[in-house]
DNA sequence: GAACTTGTAACTATTATTATTACATGATGG
DNA sequence: CCATCATGTAATAATAATAGTTACAAGTTC
């Protein structure tokens, strides 16, 4: 299955299926060859979570992203950043954790099962 | 303190100030005046959480997005939509969890500690 | 080597965000 | 009472971020 014939099933363009996979790439959930159609697992579907989808597709790793230029005069906006960034960083970690707890398998035998029935 | 003065001190336009206020007091946990300077509080720092505010100033409510045309004709395609809502509603139920157990109280006394201590 | 593929860089278009302007509505103090 | 200063909000403009496109080098296959 080429990278046109996936583009084309999805509605988007080439290019983005290719970056995508070679994000994927990237982080070694996928192997391809230049010039050989399509891509395949590199690792058992047992052994990729969602978060590694999730960490191999973000580029930056911060899901709240937070007011870069605060006031140094400000009393709160002297060290609010470092604050908030301690419970983002907790919730982050929350939702991080459940994705890691999510198998490909999981997922694609969830898929199977909702459309057999 | 003004919604000018608030703009001036983050560096950001007065009327940004004034929009994300707006959103709070909608979601009661800031109350205004018209004609009056600044805003307070609507409910006590110990009864609103981080997931109040959060869901007070975002606007759509998924975290996660999902392809909004999938291929009818294609076996994954069909119905993967449903299958990642299940799991990125999970991921994105973990995390609102974590925020709702951050209340205002903590953040500012958490503040306050980086700043003295 | 002709006809295919992937991999990427450079560029363009589109969308989303942020900023600005303008003004209606309300408060306040002399 | 009215000049002055606030908020609230809509309409518009500017900017930044994202998505899409084009182009082509590099690799494969027959």
């Amino acid at each position: 299955m080429t990278s046109e014939f996936m583009a084309g099933s999805i509605g988007v363009n080439p290019v983005i299926v290719r970056n995508v996979i070679g994000l994927l790439r990237k982080a070694k959930l996928l192997q391809t060859q230049q010039g050989v159609p399509g891509a395949r697992l590199a690792q058992s579907m047992e052994d990729v979570t969602l978060l590694d989808v999730y960490q191999a597709v973000r580029d930056d790793g911060k899901l709240f992203s937070i007011h870069d230029r605060p006031n140094p005069e400000c009393s709160v906006g002297r060290n609010i950043q470092s604050t908030l960034e301690t419970f983002f960083g907790e919730a982050q970690k929350a939702m991080e954790d459940r994705l890691s707890r999510t198998t490909l398998r999981q997922v694609i035998e969830l898929n199977q099962l909702e459309r057999d029935g």
